[in-house]
DNA sequence: CTGAAAGCGCTAACAT
DNA sequence: ATGTTAGCGCTTTCAG
């Protein structure tokens, strides 16, 4: 109760209050053996009473270590793909759920101009990068001219060297070709993102293929749309034109729902006249009606594996590490058998 | 190319580069009009050409000024309330958006301990926070020690001052209930949050219960559920046994949907044996079959407007600020004159 | 109008 | 084993 201008405790607070020197201090807090055990008591002690708290601010100028890390959602357009698509939502949610654990607290980015992006990235001085989405060649030349640890998600370029965390996608499109197959289907169209930027996609199809081969067929329909509820949408009215077709797997969740619900407008119903598969296990796959049956990649999973690969990037562990979810299927009631015609 | 150990271009490279000192660049940086119009020209031009940002550390440091806001969640038992409901992610991404234009980053907390909490406030220098959910005089104690601008969201309490923004949930409910009253329904059920802990619930309800009284009517069951889709979800079953109600009001669009879900796996035919109402309008309204008719609180406008109160707070500006807004009625497929009996 | 210098809180050599 | 000290990058009196 003596000063009166103090901002916070800080080291020098408790140093003085100990007797001891800040860089003792400092050693206590980071770990390093180099006080005794009785001194190394007493710091504790007071820090604990005086209630002192370490200013990132202050670690981040003078060690380099900010302890934040960014997470780069793609730019559609200018949607707000994170609150569009809860794929987003959800992977930050366990994603920042396991690296806070560790002391991390995570800042969101948008991937727009390569200047502004690498303003945002020095100036916070981020520890770490999760990136989504297009993987531009100027952003990598200064996510590495930089030198931050980064991890990617579904990322397939065999190219490139890096860290990153996927699903199956190919296992996944071939699951879910199998359940139509098994259901009885012949004539499945896939509805996905556009295959040329999304590898994503392209693998999920891929899957599907190979299981409409190994039963001698091939994909009735190929719609490419944009991975939103509306590209769904409107994806049904095409659908609708092709009376032949008695199921679709789309290529995410997101436009699953969007095709179930503007089918069922137009009078088709699901699963009777058409079934309907996603990918990616949204919660709001049980919202719809009927529930959607999709392909499982266990996104919090994912979000937890993400924050543990960055982790030991940023650890230096060795490179690059890659882990790959085994997607599963999850049946519900958006497929049944095609009707009997 | 003559330094090989520099980290990164600061105002002292710039400001040797120049021939000012280091003082100058900092002036031209903030707009502090110490600086002659030529060397401010130069100066700019060195800072363009040479790359210079801004280290917010430093700035935090020196200045006290971080540059972060906070966003605080409530701590639903140990569910990531912000994955679960999306009526978190919508606001977030929309209050990020905002905030952000204005150099801000947002991190986000979870209101747990009061001692983590402090520790997160502190130890990141926040510049502001957003609160959401319960108000625990404790933490408002540390935010106020610490003098930290904040904001509340869907804020009730006459005796605390504070800068909030919400919608008129009153005005919603009775919109709600003259919704379904004009319909022709009598026998309506309100089903939503804990009404002792959630002001907002009460006032939803409130809301309601206003028009069915100038009908002279009163609430046919009224129902606390957790605000979740399971919430919702459960609540079928007791709705299930009261064949005389044919309308219900959720106090959320989560609780609406999951209310819907489950109702038409029991039997119930949605609108014809029950017209469902929600609260909030999250694009999950669309999503779900039949479209969920739900009292609209733009969500967008919301976290914009929390971002410019939040602004406001921190720039200084008369205190306390508080913003309502106006809540209408989208009134989709999900609500019908109940069935002739 | 411009510069010198003292901090902000912490770390990491380097001494002792 | 512990203390001294020089930064990290920027702001801000206080002099010139």
């Amino acid at each position: 109760m003596k000063k009166i201008k103090r901002r916070k405790t800080s080291i020098y607070d408790i140093a003085k209050a100990v007797g001891v020197s800040p860089a003792a201090v400092s050693y206590v807090i980071n770990g390093r053996d180099k006080v005794s055990p009785k001194t190394k008591a007493k710091i504790l002690a007071a820090m604990a009473e005086m209630g002192y708290v370490a200013d990132h601010a202050a670690v981040s100028l003078s060690r380099g270590k900010s302890s934040l890390v960014g997470i780069c959602f793609p730019l559609d357009s200018s949607a707000l793909v994170f609150s569009d698509n809860p794929f987003y939502s959800e992977f930050l949610a366990n994603f920042e759920k396991e690296i806070s654990a560790s002391g991390y607290d995570t800042i969101i980015g948008y991937l727009q101009s390569p200047e502004d992006f690498e303003r945002w990235l020095v100036s916070r001085g981020l520890d770490g990068l999760v990136i989504f989405g297009l993987y531009s060649p100027e952003i990598f030349k200064i996510i590495r001219a930089h030198k931050v640890p980064f991890v990617l998600t579904d990322f397939y370029d065999p190219d490139f060297e890096a860290s990153s965390i996927r699903v199956d996608d190919v296992m996944g499109g071939y699951l879910a070709g199998k359940h139509l197959l098994d259901l009885g289907h012949r004539q499945i169209a896939y509805i996905g993102g556009d295959l040329v930027s999304s590898k994503v996609d392209c693998k999920r199809l891929e899957g599907l293929n190979k299981a409409l081969e190994e039963a001698g067929l091939k994909c009735a329909l190929q719609l490419e749309v944009p991975t939103t509820f509306n590209g769904g949408y409107e994806a049904a009215t095409v659908i609708r034109n092709h009376p032949e077709i008695t199921a679709a797997f789309c290529g995410s969740d997101i436009v699953a729902i969007g095709l179930l619900r503007h089918a069922q407008e137009l009078g088709i119903s699901i699963p009777d006249d058409l079934s309907v598969m996603g990918f990616d296990d949204l919660n709001s796959c049980t919202y719809v009606y009927p529930a959607l049956t999709t392909i499982r990649q266990d996104i919090p999973l994912k979000g937890q594996l993400a924050a543990k690969i960055l982790l030991a990037e940023i650890d230096g562990e060795e490179h690059p590490l890659t882990q790959t979810i085994r997607p599963t299927i999850a049946i519900r009631n958006s497929t049944a058998k095609p009707k009997a015609k």
